[in-house]
DNA sequence: CATATAATGTAGTAATATTACCTAAGTTAT
DNA sequence: ATAACTTAGGTAATATTACTACATTATATG
């Protein structure tokens, strides 16, 4: 992805955390200033960020070289960047004595930075293709297992509305026979999180044999991804925390929302019609507003 | 929500297009310079600006000021914050002539936007009233339907882990028997984007009726939200565009993460090993790494 | 232990933003 | 229609802030 504004994130003030052993005294000082207080960070001036380090000025504009600003105004305009997205609680993990309040922000916030990275980890291309594929589809089918399986069908229900025959399968039996049976035409989508599903790699396979194009959304460089014919490769950042929920299945949702959107783009706008025809006829199921 | 970093949000860059018509005119050109490329704006010292926008500096300041800054620097740090969630697409809606990386783009921001808004919207008493009613349940049905459903199925995915009986359905008549057959204990979450849907409210009061708990997971003020013992609001903005796609999916996935790490949480310590031989339970399945 | 090298601070300089004031263009009232 | 007033916007001086060059102190190495 990456569009014409490719702002090198990564969220300074997790560089900052990372890098904090190979800092020497006094720069650590001021990283520690600002980890303390990051929001009040960004309004200090280089005297007052100074003055709350204790170090002097040249040492707290050094250390804004050091990590890649041009200056201290360079460096705090980056900070505010940073903040915005997830800043509260950068690295900082989900514990038992959080309130409500706290551990659902985290959650939220950590959703909300696990979907800035993979947005500019993402190729376009391979969307490109993608939705090149799935508009020539004689016929679609998302197959997920597991925690996959509520994307496959929520991807089911998107692409229904766009007149191919679409189905989603979340039992590796079924997922089995329906690779068994695909021909040339057929896109089959594989949503794996880990993309080490022995099983689902097998299908892929099987697809494959049988002349099906088989999109992956899945893990980068898994096993899965090299079986696929377009390898849609989604980072999410491994769930090795108790409490941190699984934030991949969200990503993998915002992905097939781009390939529906990618799909309704191409058909044109006669076909805006037929989307409009089939969001009206929920109307009668609902009450009116007031 | 918003815990104790309550920062008073509201994106300056949507703020100046809307104040777009107050603005004289030297202040619109220093507007639209801004607008025209925020980015870089963060960049510019308040002489650069002000050539930009081809006014004076002081100018420039005037219009800082009017934006609730205390000056020009404050005002580029403010700026820098709106950047990092959503800038670069804001207000815009996506167009047939997009590439894909950029559709791609303003998909990936608007749902990170969305997400924002309805963290700092969720109220943090709804939810732990809401894993309270959980954790003490015999019992837990999810209730979903169309779009919905896979949002229920998730949650089933999340809740089966927790060794209580768990069940999604996503057909009103199962949930309309289910519901007949509910009873005190009995916890019935009920998730519906707008809160209106007829057959879904009726299904509500017969559960409560029954004597079950009901909680919603919906659109504030809705006629469903009424009815229910607990509502989780959730504020979506409305899907009025027609490539964009509903987030309100991904912010319901979301809540559903936040309630099962209350859960989680609640339960202590000890619950963790049961969830880790749930977790362990898979690796066999999975082809080791390399 | 002497010397080299890195780390940090001081003070002067340059850049940047802000203020006070001034001029021109509109507005309103007579 | 024009005098008085108000608002918008600019100029230039001033104050603030950040940066550089150099000096000093600490730390490592032969």
């Amino acid at each position: 992805m990456a569009a014409k504004h490719a702002y090198q994130d990564d969220n300074i003030l997790s560089v900052i955390q990372d890098r904090l052993d190979t800092l020497n005294k006094s720069e650590r000082k001021v990283a520690e200033a600002i980890l303390n207080d990051p929001t009040s960070a960004t309004r200090y001036s280089i005297a007052s960020l100074a003055r709350a380090a204790e170090v002097s000025e040249p040492t707290v504009n050094r250390f804004c070289r050091n990590f890649s600003a041009t200056g201290f105004p360079d460096f705090k305009i980056r900070l505010a960047q940073s903040i915005a997205t997830g800043t509260p609680y950068v690295g900082q993990n989900i514990s038992p004595e959080d309130s409500v309040a706290e551990f659902a922000d985290k959650i939220v916030l950590t959703t909300i930075a696990n979907l800035d990275k993979a947005r500019q980890a993402l190729s376009a291309k391979a969307l490109a293709l993608t939705i090149d594929h799935l508009i020539q589809a004689k016929q679609i089918n998302f197959f997920g297992m597991g925690g996959s399986a509520p994307v496959a069908l929520d991807a089911q229900h998107k692409f229904f509305r766009f007149n191919i025959p679409v189905m989603s399968y979340d039992d590796a039996l079924m997922q089995r026979m329906v690779a068994a049976g695909s021909a040339t035409g057929d896109v089959i989508v594989v949503i794996s999180y880990t993309g080490r599903t022995r099983e689902m790699i097998e299908i892929a396979e099987i697809a494959r044999a049988n002349g099906a194009t088989v999109i992956g959304i899945t893990a980068p460089d898994s096993p899965l991804s090299k079986v696929c014919t377009v390898a849609l490769e989604v980072t999410a950042s491994e769930d090795t925390e108790v409490y941190m929920p699984m934030t991949s299945r969200i990503i993998h949702l915002t992905v097939i929302d781009i390939l529906a959107t990618g799909v309704t783009l191409k058909r044109g706008p006669d076909f805006q019609q037929h989307l409009k025809k089939i969001k009206d006829s929920l109307k009668p199921t609902r009450l009116p507003i007031q």
